[in-house]
DNA sequence: ATATTATATGCTAATAAGTGCATATAAGCA
DNA sequence: TGCTTATATGCACTTATTAGCATATAATAT
């Protein structure tokens, strides 16, 4: 006897899984792996390996465009509903916080809210949102 | 980084448990290790296990009483108050609920709020609730 | 084609978790 | 004191889980 609310729960009994849930319940919307590995600052085999346990637990799913593959929490059926309400409100605190503010700064470099950079450290992505903010002054 | 969110989902990430918790939440009242051995059909090793690992997660407590040991969640937090709320609607279904009709079999036969026998099983405990009801109709 | 980039996965070693059984503890009772 | 009962725990065994590294796949660009 296994209930899917155990196998849900056993999904997200990681604090690596837990820290990538925090990311999709908060910016609601579908995040490719790269966005999440610069904001966790985690190995790349680690974010998509979590992503795949997630998957197989049936909290995510992916739509593929090109190489990209945005991920996004499946919230078509009563328990996950239930669920993400919950972690909307459980998930808080210092880990936490700082990746949405870590994610927020890196969801600034989509183009027409899509991703269009690989890994970008901290360094490249300040001197890359210095250039947009160039241009935008530019522009203007 | 351990966060107190991963810690509490390990503990709940087991059915053996989850099936502990949904008789805490749903009964509302501290329950013996007895109690909870003859709702859920397993050994008793087990149960006291699995109990030590919720209290090790900070989740229940015990208050001793003689022998028998009253375990009960823990909801002076509010991380464990959010929990308690969502787990209520979350868990439900066959086993589930299965386990809930057996644990109110079983807690007619305690006396003045208190368990007063060990295990019963199934047999026995028709035999005990039928007796109860004799005595309970000679009275009147 | 070849190279590059985004993502997935196979393998291994290390560690953790769960089950079963026996036994320990500790309180109440004869 | 010794016996029973409720509960806890130590040990052995098995199975899961995770991290790390290398490598595979697959789409795009040159």
């Amino acid at each position: 006897m296994k209930t899917q609310q155990s196998t849900t729960f056993k999904a997200i009994a990681d604090d690596t899984r837990l820290r990538m849930i925090n990311l999709f319940v908060t910016s609601r919307k579908p995040l490719c792996v790269c966005e999440i590995v610069d904001a966790l600052r985690l190995p790349q085999y680690q974010i998509s390996k979590h992503l795949s346990i997630l998957k197989n637990a049936g909290l995510i799913d992916v739509e593929k465009d090109g190489t990209w593959g945005y991920h996004y929490l499946i919230e078509d059926n009563s328990l996950n509903k239930m669920l993400i309400t919950f972690l909307k409100k459980y998930l808080a605190g210092d880990v936490f916080d700082d990746d949405i503010k870590k994610l927020e700064m890196r969801l600034l470099l989509r183009e027409d809210g899509k991703c269009v950079v690989g890994f970008v450290d901290e360094k490249e992505l300040f001197k890359k949102l210095k250039d947009r903010e160039k241009e935008l002054a530019i522009k203007e």
